[in-house]
DNA sequence: CCTGTACTGTACCATTCGGTCCAGATTAGT
DNA sequence: ACTAATCTGGACCGAATGGTACAGTACAGG
């Protein structure tokens, strides 16, 4: 039991919000008054909440991952085959050309794209997620195979790769502004490729 | 003819040295000692070379996607094929894997990422510059359909699209930590997948 | 020599940055 | 009532940001 006046946020929504920030803006681009802003906490509570603009940022992008690998895990078992699910993530990515208002991709890249190298740490974090998500698409393969859709001769786990690979030049595309049809059209070529 | 005292530094260099280091660091990454320091200017001369950091940025955007169509122009006419360009290009870019130290990837697409869609013109130049690439791998493209390497039945335009999102997505894999041998794995299947 | 340009260095500017600290109010359990 | 934990807001910090202004010097052509 608690001793003392109780929290009046939720540290998980706090955590969520900041992450939507460095999501859409990146480390550099977010500033502590933005953080503030997004979380609605004041800067004491925000700094008894979270160490650091660095820590924060740490647990946002880890948090990322998470719920990321959940989403595509569970998306996985809803699917009524392999390749649907690759097809459905592929499409996913391209929709957001549509939404031309928000166009923030995938986070991890985003990540990686920003500290190329500069940052031990976050550079382990954002190889653990791309390891991650990769490995759902090998199993998503894997699955396929199983299901006949592609051929079993071929190496789950590099397609795996392969179709991370191809999802983030998706995202490169619909970043580039192509429209949404003409990345369709990649799609098709792409999920030609795993036959 | 000029008159007064001629400038002692080299123009184009300064503007190459800053777009070094705008490739490296991104835009808020760099900061303006940073680019004194690659220039090698005083910041009074910076200042008058240029307008503003946001000036020189852009003109080291426009030069990057000049340089970099113009040697990929010049690299497909030298090819022995259009097949032995594409391969190659893709190549290029996952030796960046070895080199540990140095992985900055595509200068376009990391200025992509971090102006997701705040600044109109940048925006317009990000565009521009993946389109011109896109462009030069559908010549490969066609290059190599009438060489028989590539069925003539397929589109080029898509292709070259399909190429270009590769190329992208292989920078994630170098990015991401991803072995050089694991890479180049990927690289076959986006090879045969071209046939 | 004179003028026009470019050089250097430095002082200065307002603003923002991430971060700390403190005072006073509030709300729980004991 | 007391204590422990939290809240709020604002003052304050040093450092760095992009950018300006200026004084003094160097170097070219007419």
């Amino acid at each position: 039991m608690s001793i003392g006046r109780p929290l009046e946020y939720d540290p998980a929504k706090a955590l969520d919000a900041a992450m939507e920030t460095f999501w859409r803006c990146g480390y550099e681009g977010t500033s502590l008054n933005d953080l503030l802003i997004a979380t609605g906490l004041s800067k004491s509570s925000f700094y008894q909440a979270f160490k650091s603009k660095h820590e924060v940022f740490q647990r946002a992008l880890t948090r990322y991952c998470d719920v990321l690998t959940e989403r595509l895990r569970d998306k996985l078992l809803a699917s009524n085959s392999g390749w649907d699910f690759i097809e459905s993530v592929m499409m996913t990515a391209v929709s957001e050309a549509r939404e031309s208002d928000c166009l923030r991709g995938c986070m991890i890249v985003n990540v990686a794209t920003e500290f190329s190298n500069r940052d031990a740490r976050i550079g382990k974090l954002v190889t653990d997620g791309v390891k991650r998500v990769t490995q759902i698409f090998s199993a998503a393969v894997k699955r396929a195979q199983k299901e006949g859709s592609i051929s079993a001769e071929k190496d789950p786990n590099l397609l795996g790769r392969y179709l991370l690979s191809s999802l983030s030049g998706l995202r490169t595309l619909v970043k580039a502004g192509n429209s949404h049809n003409s990345i369709a059209g990649v799609v098709t070529v792409i999920m030609a490729s795993l036959k």
